[in-house]
DNA sequence: TTGAAATTGAGAATCAGTCTCAACAAAATT
DNA sequence: AATTTTGTTGAGACTGATTCTCAATTTCAA
C-alpha cells in the first residue's frame, strides 16, 4: 500500500510524517485516474481538512521522488499527474475534443522504443507517447 | 519557401504582413533545430532589430496556426518550438543530463501506434513520443 | 495619399508553481 | 514529562512564462 511506502521514503531521508501529508497522499489514492493540483488542494479543502496549496505543490514533489505519481504532461492550465502505484505503466491518448483520456499498453510497443534506444547509444529510462485525436464518441458527434 | 506560406496564411485571414513577423520568422527558419521563445527574442535584439516579447509570442502563435512551427514540448522553464517545413515528423529522446535532444524515426512504430488507435476506435490526428534518460556522453561521465 | 483597420511595444495582468518566514508540531534529549 | 532541536505548515510575497491593454504606429486598399 502506499502509505506504507510513503513513511518509508519520508523516515529514510529525515522527513516527518505528517497529518497534512498522509491527508494529501490518501486523497489521491481515494480517487482514481488522472489530477491536477488546484482540483486536488480544493477536494481538500472541501473535506474540512486545512491544508494550503504550497503543501500540496510540495507534497506532489515529494510523491513524485518516492515514484507513488507521475507527472503525465504539462499542458498550459498546469501539470497533471496520476498515481502509478495502482496501475502499470501505460501510454494515452488524448481527445482533442472532449479532452477524455484513454491509456493503453503494447508490449511490442514497448520493446520497439528499446531497440531505438540501443541503436542510439541511449540509455532509456522513462518515457511518454501521446496519440492526440478524436475518441469514438466525438468521432460520431462530428458526423452529426 | 516558409514566406510565401506564411503570407497567404496571414493575407487570407485579412492579417499583415509586417517587418516584424518577418524577422521573427526568417530567424527561426535560419536556425537549426529546436528553440524557445526567450532565446528567438534576444537573437532578434542581437541583430539590432526591434521587437517586443509580446510580438515574439504572437507570431509564434500565428506560425503555430499555419503549422511552420510546432510546439514540442511544454518544461518547467516554457515551451519549445521547431519547425516543421524542413524535416518529417519525428520522436525524441531527451537526455535528462545535459538536455540533448535526439531525433529519431521509425516506420514500425507509426505502424504500430496506427494499430493501437484502430483497436480503440481512435482517430489519431499526431502523437509525440519522448523518451528519457541519458545519451553516450553522459553515460560515460557518470562511470567515472 | 489617405484613412480605416491591424499591429506594435511597454508594461500591467495572469497564472502555475516556488520561496520566505514566523508559528507550530514531531522527534530526540534531558 | 519537560525541553530542545529540527522539520513542516500556511499565508502571502515572489518568479518566470505568457497574455492582455492601449496609445502610438504601420499597413494596404482605394
Amino acid at each position: 500500500m502506499g502509505k506504507r511506502i510513503f513513511s518509508k521514503f519520508l523516515k529514510e531521508r529525515g522527513k516527518r510524517v505528517t497529518k497534512e501529508r498522509e491527508a494529501i497522499l490518501q486523497k489521491i489514492l481515494s480517487s482514481r485516474g488522472h489530477f491536477d493540483p488546484e482540483s486536488l488542494y480544493l477536494k481538500i479543502k472541501e473535506m474540512g481538512l486545512k491544508t494550503s496549496r504550497a503543501s500540496v505543490y510540495r507534497t506532489l514533489n515529494l510523491l513524485c521522488e518516492c515514484g507513488l505519481i507521475e507527472r503525465v504532461k504539462k499542458t498550459e492550465h498546469g501539470t497533471i499527474y496520476e498515481h502509478t502505484s495502482v496501475h502499470e505503466h501505460h501510454d494515452h491518448m488524448l481527445c482533442m475534443e472532449c479532452g477524455n483520456i484513454i491509456e493503453f499498453y503494447s508490449e511490442t510497443l514497448e520493446k520497439l522504443q528499446e531497440g531505438m534506444c540501443k541503436r542510439q547509444g541511449f540509455q532509456g529510462v522513462s518515457h511518454t507517447l501521446e496519440i492526440r485525436g478524436y475518441c469514438k464518441k466525438c468521432q460520431k458527434k462530428k458526423r452529426t
